[in-house]
DNA sequence: ACCCTAGCGACACAAAACGTCGCCCAACCT
DNA sequence: AGGTTGGGCGACGTTTTGTGTCGCTAGGGT
């Protein structure tokens, strides 16, 4: 039945059957894999076709081991190598994280992606291999909200506008008495907060730029307006301004603490800064972190969330500001 | 030149060509990307190939506009489809996320996909549209700190003997005075917390289940010994008795507090629950939440990081612990 | 009615893909 | 040692397929 034809759609195939580097496959294996997948051929065909694709791709094969083993090079960037243990893994954990992260229609997107790993290590599990499903998992830092969600189409004609620079017209749910207001948009940036998604543009004929939610957009066209560009906005400036609370000043700070014991465990483990030391405990059990860190909010909360197992010694705003923190909350009930 | 042979190069890149469904490709346009590529066909060829290969990918095809415009089905779950827009930008938030929380080598392994997105967006930029990279940013939930990193072989290591039920020999540093340990390993789960990631297993002969941080484990073999199985283990089980100071309580808790209105305007973008209720703002501004939200930790940091811009009034167990927390960090400064 | 553009069927030539056979090499077995 | 086996590799003849070309047809725009 399925003799020849169809070379294409059989090169195609053994593409995809071949792993990356490390990993490999036997011509004889791939002869099984392409058998069961209707494609009866010589063995010979087989050798012939990976001679000829190597020309184009960078396959590499090892001729140590009798039935030549091929594999592809590990550095190429292209999504047709077969899925690996490692790589399934990781999507399985990065799409655990994004899911609390990304609005779900973003993340929809790189559904290829995921899908392709869950059926990988399904494939896996049917030959009695592990259960994946209830062998991984990831913790998300801080706690999870629920994404505001969007509408697809909104996504999608957002970053086309960004992108392709163009207007539009959107219908938009404003912050103060819901109520439903028309705009002409020219997109100059999008900024992912936690799990709100915010685009930053500017409105009508005015020249400054303000941030419109996503979620609460309504409806989007294409606008037959031109666009006007703000050709020196960058977000990574507009952010550094202070617009989403988290004021990255450009200068860092040299932050002096003393930490318990499990803090300075976990920061020995994952540094807050490249430049970080630690010192010995001393005889209360106290270690002194020295460490050149960002002065922004971001980190204030940080160090706040640990509570008592830290003591900011430096800077004395912050140690201040903590002190101030503390004595508001205990004022507050009592 | 290159005028002929070399058929199967050019299909690929005729199918990496096509879009997804919203989007689409007329043959014509084909034909001229193409020939920048260097395959000069003639245009009845590529009708042809169409034709051919909608039998084997979901290909769809619009008939109305005279050049006809091809694409792919939308659901296809592949990663030939030609990159959009709304999937880059995804992919590049996605790769700024995911830096601070999975280990540098995991995230490698996701870069073909990444790789893809830059390129097609810095195609984009070439043709006189907008610079990305000034244009998007995603904002970290709370502090990043810097991954561990983690030998490359560990992680394909780790994953291959999870998946395939194999026992590992492993050198680990242990935590205790930095001592190398040899261990045979039987794998039973994966954890990835903030940016450390853990490995499940059984030591040696025993059947008690520990945690081995990835990035401690200096060397890996697959072991001789057979794997021993933990047949009732799971992650999610294990992760809810607190192993990792998140008891996911199987009870939710019902949260009463008053919250300032930036807060209520937070909660009202990315509910903490579905089950959320926010009142109007009394005379003083306060708003009143009530939310069920799970009994843990978590949750509680996270309401402590609002500092005096929330008053929890219920639980009580909670209410005292925030009194608590602040009492001692005032005990501390004075 | 007139281009002009594209789709589409047909045809013929050239270039492949394929199976098959035979040879050779190396590892493995007894 | 010598036989045996699995698989790489070259060659050859047949079959299949890919490709340009031509001519016809159908819309759309002027």
């Amino acid at each position: 039945m399925g003799t020849q034809r169809d070379t294409l759609f059989r090169y195609l195939t053994m593409l995809q059957l071949i792993p990356r580097a490390p990993q490999y496959k036997a011509t004889t294996t791939l002869q099984c894999l392409l058998d069961e997948r209707g494609f009866s051929v010589d063995l010979r065909s087989i050798q012939r076709d990976l001679e000829k694709m190597s020309i184009h791709f960078p396959l590499l094969c090892d001729k140590n081991e009798r039935p030549y083993r091929w594999s592809f090079d590990p550095d190429f960037k292209s999504g047709l190598p077969a899925m690996d243990t490692a790589t399934a893994l990781t999507l399985v954990l990065a799409e655990e994280y994004l899911k609390g992260l990304l609005p779900q229609i973003a993340v929809d997107k790189l559904n290829p992606q995921f899908h392709g790993a869950r059926k990988f290590l399904d494939g896996l599990r049917e030959n009695g291999f592990a259960d994946w499903a209830r062998q991984v998992r990831a913790i998300p830092n801080g706690k999870a909200l629920l994404p505001a969600s969007i509408a697809p189409p909104v996504w999608q004609g957002i970053s086309d506008a960004l992108l392709y620079r163009q207007a539009i017209d959107v219908s938009y749910l404003s912050r103060q008495k819901g109520e439903l207001k028309q705009f002409t948009l020219h997109p100059q940036g999008l900024v992912v907060r936690h799990s709100v998604s915010y685009l930053l543009a500017t409105v009508n004929q005015y020249d400054d730029i303000r941030q419109f939610a996503l979620h609460r957009i309504r409806q989007l066209t294409p606008s037959k307006a031109p666009f006007r560009p703000q050709s020196e906005f960058s977000v990574e400036g507009y952010i550094a301004k202070g617009a989403f609370g988290y004021p990255l000043a450009q200068q860092q700070v040299e932050l002096v603490a003393k930490i318990d014991t499990d803090v300075a465990w976990l920061l020995a483990e994952t540094a807050v800064s490249e430049l970080q030391q630690l010192s010995e405990p001393d005889q209360d059990g106290w270690v002194t972190l020295i460490a050149t860190v960002p002065n922004d909010q971001q980190t204030q909360w940080w160090l706040m969330g640990f509570g008592a197992r830290v003591q900011v010694l430096q800077p004395k705003e912050w140690r201040e500001g903590m002190q101030e923190q503390a004595r508001q909350v205990l004022a507050l009930y009592s």
